[in-house]
Parts: C-alpha cells; structure tokens; sequence
DNA sequence: TTTTTTAATTGTCAAATTAACACTTACATT
DNA sequence: AATGTAAGTGTTAATTTGACAATTAAAAAA
C-alpha cells in the first residue's frame, strides 16, 4: 500500500476544449484565468476535481459554470501531467473537447470569465501548455469527424447545404467541390429537408436541413471519404 | 492557490495495456498483481507516478520493467478517474496501450511477474476497472488502426500477407476475401517483398514482405476501407 | 517416383463510386 | 426589367470495389 512519499499526489484539473461554429469559422472558447499566477492570462476554462467527482464528472461542471450548458457532447481527449507544466503546483490536467451549438448559449454567456471565442487560426498566447491541448484537441476533432457524423454537434437544429460544407472544410483544413459535398452527404441519408430557407447569406436562400433521428443505417463511409487526404 | 482540502490529491497510477499478436490471436498481456488489496489477481501491468516523471515517462518506464523492452510504440489512451475505482485509496489511473512485437521480448519476461498471453475473447476477472480499461483500448485500437498502418508494429520485420490479414481481422473482428485483401494491401505500396519464404504455416510456404521505410506516399483509404463496416 | 494434400497465390468482370467539370435557378437589389 | 449573387443540380470517364475459383508450390504420403 503506497505511502512513502515516494508517489506523487498531485493536483488534478480538468480543462474543456469548447468548440464552436461561430460566424462561419471553427472557434475555441477561451477565459481570461481568475487565479493567480497568470492571472488575466487567456487560457481554457478548467477547474480542480472535487470531493467525489470523477473527472467526467468535474468537465461537466466545469462546462456548465462557464455556458450554463448541460449533456452536451463531451469526450475525454487527453492527460497532460509534465512535471512542470504549472509552474506553481504539481498538477496534471484531463482536457475534455466539447462541441456546442453557439446559438444555444450566446445569451446566458458567464461574464464574469470574460469568454471570447477565437478562431483556430488566431488563438492568443496561452498559459501552461494549453496551447498544446488545443493542437490535441484539433487532431482528435479531425479524426473523430472522420470516423462519426459528429460535426453536426456544433450547428443549429436547422442547418443549410453550404454550412455545413463550411464546417468540414475548416474542420479538415480542405476545400471540397459543392457538387460532390452535397451528393454525398444527401446520399449518407442523415438528413431531412425542410421547407424552409435560410435567407441571411444569400438572395436565393438555401434549404434548412435536419438531422434524421430515425436512420441509424447510413452509410457513414460516404463522409469519411472526405477526410482522406486531410488526415 | 489551492490550499484548502476542497481540491483532492489522488495517487496517480499508469495502466499499461499491452497488445501482442501471438500464435496468430491477438492478446494482451496481463499479470499477478503483486500489491495488496488484490494481491494474486489477474491486472494490467501498471505503477505510480514518482518523483518528476510524467505519465510518458512513467508508462515507458513501467512498459520497460516488465517487458525489459525501450522505444515501443505507445500511446495515452484514457484516464480513469471515478471515486472508487480503487477501494483502498483514492487514485486515477492513465491508461496507456503499447503495441510490441512478441518475438523480441519472449525471452525476457520478467518472471517475477507471473505475466501471461490472454486471447482477448477470454480475459480473466480482473481488479477494479480494468476490464473496462481493455474494453476502450480494445475500441482504440480499432479506430487507431482504421486511420493508421499501426498494426505493424505487432508484426515482426518480416511477415507474411496471410498473417496480416489474420491480424486485420482478428482487430476488426470481421473476416475479408483473400484476393480483395492483398490486392489493397499491396496497392498501398507500403510493403516490400523479400525473396524468402516463412514455411512454418504451409508446405508452399508464403513469402517474407517487409514494411518499404521509403514510401510515405501510401494510399492508406485502401486499407481504411476494410474497417468500415467494423465501426 | 508419383500422387496426394494443403495453403498460397493470382485474375476477371460487372457494379458502384469517385473526381472533375459548368450551367441554371431563385430571389433580392438596382 | 435588368443585374448580381449564392444555391442547386447532372454527366461522364476513370477508378475502385466486391464477388467469385482455378492454379501453383512444396511437403508428405503412397
């Protein structure tokens, strides 16, 4: 039974790696910390483990205290435990990557962490190795959205053709022709079209589509030859 | 600073989920778990976190002690973290998978350990939640595989195309026509023909292929498709 | 030596999928 | 009524797939 000082027992955090599709771009969500050191720093929101919280448990908590936000898809992406990595305290942080839909938490947005949303192109100095979470994040996004129509996460309930599109392209860092997107995404059967336009970005207006909760036999293959030569 | 009692300070363990191809099934290697409580049970291979190590550092370390073998091919899979995991103390474990070539090691199992070869279709009972550990590792290493010609690192240098594809549907758990498999697999131009033949499995014998360090140019959906359906 | 046995190796073809490519449509604005 | 803009759609050649079975190499047996 280990009680020689020998072992380690450090801190534990947990931080969330919140995606979102904000204005067309792929951003991540990032506070401005409240705790010394580095206060005012930009840095993922995080929080240490409680009582008898596992770390799932903890992102959760973490995630609603900053958007108020509850069951949203989160996995668990990552351990970081470099000695050093908090200058101050032996801590080793689980970072958790949750997809949000922006739409559905703009409002109550919790001010008093100053949340901004930056794009993945633009992200500011960060504290610890966060910066490095964020790489982690960005790689597990990718795969994950190779392997799992996931990316659907982060749109509203009604989404159009050319969003989505825009989404997979920031996502897998390519461009694809609109022709072939379309053709097979509509042939994955995911999706349900509305009678309804979206007429904010352009004069025709493009088709409101839905997810299709009643198919769970879609070829998902369809999608993953998106990925291919992005991965 | 954290300070108060509110923030916990768990032991920090290392689970090592160690696969290898033996006898053309995969397995995973587990051992007698030499710490009370649960002395004599069937565990992963695992230790604590000491001093200055991170958990890289620490699973390489632990991977090393009992296999004798450095530079494996080794990546973090999860952690766990609920409250109870380990009745005696609180402690989250970073479970880590490695992928090692069999023939390299046989010779230097450390007895001390009592380790063992288990196919994956009848793992003993095992300590806390480490059945559940080999369950993620299990899914991992499907995804891993479906994205990455990673399943190599289980082969030998020289291998067969027979074994690999017994290997391949042993991960996928599916079975493949041996025409349509090898056909990809070679179209990968990932693999280089020896002039040598292995005899062990038949009277013809099958050709020697090794991995072609050159190509980084591989079509790797050639081989990703064969995971579709597996998914 | 010949025959048998066993697993490795290899090829074809129809069907499906892909990638490349550009014009038409709907609607608001002028 | 004309214009501008982004949405929406179709064809084709080339590639890839999946389904399918005969041949070959070599040891073992007769």
């Amino acid at each position: 039974m280990p009680q020689p000082s020998k072992y380690i027992r450090p801190l534990v955090a947990v931080d969330c790696l919140i995606f979102g599709f904000e204005n067309q771009t792929l951003k991540v969500l990032l506070i401005k910390r409240k705790l010394e050191p580095y206060q005012n720093e930009w840095s993922l929101m995080g929080g240490f483990l409680e009582g008898k919280e596992s770390a799932d448990e903890a992102a959760a908590r973490v995630l609603k205290e900053l958007t108020g936000l509850e069951g949203i898809f989160m996995e668990q992406i990552k351990t970081f435990s470099k000695f050093d990595r908090d200058p101050a305290e032996r801590t080793i942080s689980i970072v958790y990557s949750s997809l949000i839909d922006v739409t559905k938490f703009e409002a109550q947005l919790n001010h008093a962490y100053e949340a901004h949303w930056f794009k993945l192109s633009d992200i500011p100095k960060l504290i610890f190795d966060h910066e490095e979470m964020i790489a982690a994040g960005r790689d597990y996004l990718k795969k994950k959205a190779a392997l799992q129509p996931i990316l659907f996460e982060l749109l509203a309930e009604k989404f159009t053709i050319p969003q989505i599109q825009q989404l997979y392209e920031e996502v897998f860092e390519a461009s694809f022709d609109k022709r072939n997107f379309s053709r097979k995404l509509l042939g994955s059967k995911l999706l349900h079209k509305l009678n309804e336009k979206d007429k904010l970005s352009s004069k025709k207006g493009a088709f409101y589509y839905q997810l299709d909760k009643k198919t769970n036999h879609y070829n998902f293959n369809v999608l993953l030859n998106l990925a291919y030569s992005s991965l």
